[in-house]
DNA sequence: TGAAAGAATACCAAATTAGTATCCATTCTG
DNA sequence: CAGAATGGATACTAATTTGGTATTCTTTCA
C-alpha cells in the first residue's frame, strides 16, 4: 500500500516542472532542483514522457516541460504511469498470476474497490498535492461523504 | 499500489470465517478451505490475531473466529495490521527513509493524501467485499461527490 | 498424561525495485 | 557542415522486500 520511490519522484519532478512552467529543463537541472540521482531521473523522465504529463524537446537546448496544466494531471495518471493499472491485488482479469484464483471465491470482487480508489486518485490533482491547504479541504469533504459511504454498506 | 499477498490472504481466511461463524476453524481448516499453504497461513493468522481482528482458542479443540462483526471490519484496519500504518510515500514523520527528505519541498503535503485513502479504505467493510453488489453502489456513490472534489482543487 | 491445537522464533528463497552504466539519435549553433 | 548539447534506448547490477518454510515451545482438553 505504497506507491513506488520512482512513482514519487515523479511527482518531485512534476512539481518542479509545475514551478519553472514553458522553460525547457535539462536533465540535469532537473535532477540538481530535486535531489534524485541524475541516472535515475532519466528513467524518471523516460516515463513521464511516454505516459504523455511532459513533453521532451531533443538536441541541444532542449528539455522537458509540463504536458498540460497541473490541474489537470490526475495523481492517477501519474501513479498508472510508473506502475501499471491501478489493482491491489494479482486477480486483474487476464494475467492472473495468482496460483489460488480458481478456488477463490472473492477473486472477482476487487475490481470495485480498485474502480473506487481509483476515482479518488483521479480526484486529486497535481495542484492538489502542490498546495496542502486544499488538500485539507478535499479531506474535509470527505469526511461528510462518510456518512453516505457506511449508509451503503449492508449487513 | 497493491497490498501485499499476505494482506490478500488475510481478506481470504476473515471471509471464510464470517462464513463459518462461531464455529472455530483450526489453522489446516482455514488452509484446505481457501488454497492457502499451511505454514503460510499460521503467519497470517498470527497478524489477524495481533490485530484483534480474530479470536484464537488454543490447546485442543482450538482454532479461531471472527473477533468482530464483518461490517464491522474495515479494509483500512486488515491493511494496517499486516503493512503497517498507511503513508503512501516513505516520508512518514520520524522514521524518513528518505535521502532527500530536507530537500524536498513537498515532504509533509502527503498526510492529506493518505488521510484521504484511509477514509476510503476506512469506508469499505469486510461485508463490501463480500457482497460485490453493496460494492458497485459505493462506486457509483463516489462517481457523483466527484464534482464536489472538482470544486476543491484550486488552480 | 498424551494428543491436538496455537505461539514464537528463526531462516531461506524468490521477486521486485532501485539504481547505474553505456551507447545511439536528434537538434541547435556557428 | 561539424561539433556540442541534449534526450532516447537498452542492458545490467545491487539492494530490498516479500513470500514462504521449518522447528520448537506452550496451552488446553479428554
Ligand atoms: S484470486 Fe483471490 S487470492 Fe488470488 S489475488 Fe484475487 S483475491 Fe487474492
Ligand atoms: S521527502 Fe519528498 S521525496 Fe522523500 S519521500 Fe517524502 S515526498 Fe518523496
Amino acid at each position: 500500500m505504497k506507491i513506488g520511490k520512482l512513482t514519487d519522484y515523479g511527482v518531485l519532478v512534476l512539481n518542479h516542472l509545475a514551478r519553472t512552467g514553458v522553460n525547457l529543463q535539462s536533465t540535469e537541472e532537473i535532477a540538481t532542483a530535486t535531489g534524485i540521482p541524475l541516472p535515475t531521473a532519466r528513467k524518471v523522465m523516460r516515463t513521464l514522457v511516454d505516459a504523455g504529463l511532459v513533453l521532451a524537446r531533443r538536441g541541444a537546448k532542449g528539455g522537458y516541460r509540463l504536458g498540460r496544466s497541473p490541474a489537470q494531471i490526475p495523481l492517477l495518471a501519474i501513479v498508472e504511469a510508473f506502475e501499471g493499472k491501478l489493482t491491489l491485488t494479482e486477480c486483474s482479469s487476464t494475467e492472473s498470476d495468482c496460483e489460488i484464483t480458481e478456488q477463490c471465491s472473492l477473486a472477482g470482487n476487487w475490481v470495485g474497490i480498485n474502480q473506487v480508489l481509483g476515482m479518488v486518485l483521479a480526484g486529486i490533482s497535481l495542484n492538489d498535492i502542490r498546495h496542502p491547504a486544499g488538500l485539507q479541504r478535499l479531506a474535509d469533504s470527505f469526511k461528510s461523504s462518510n456518512e453516505h459511504i457506511h449508509l451503503v454498506s449492508i449487513d
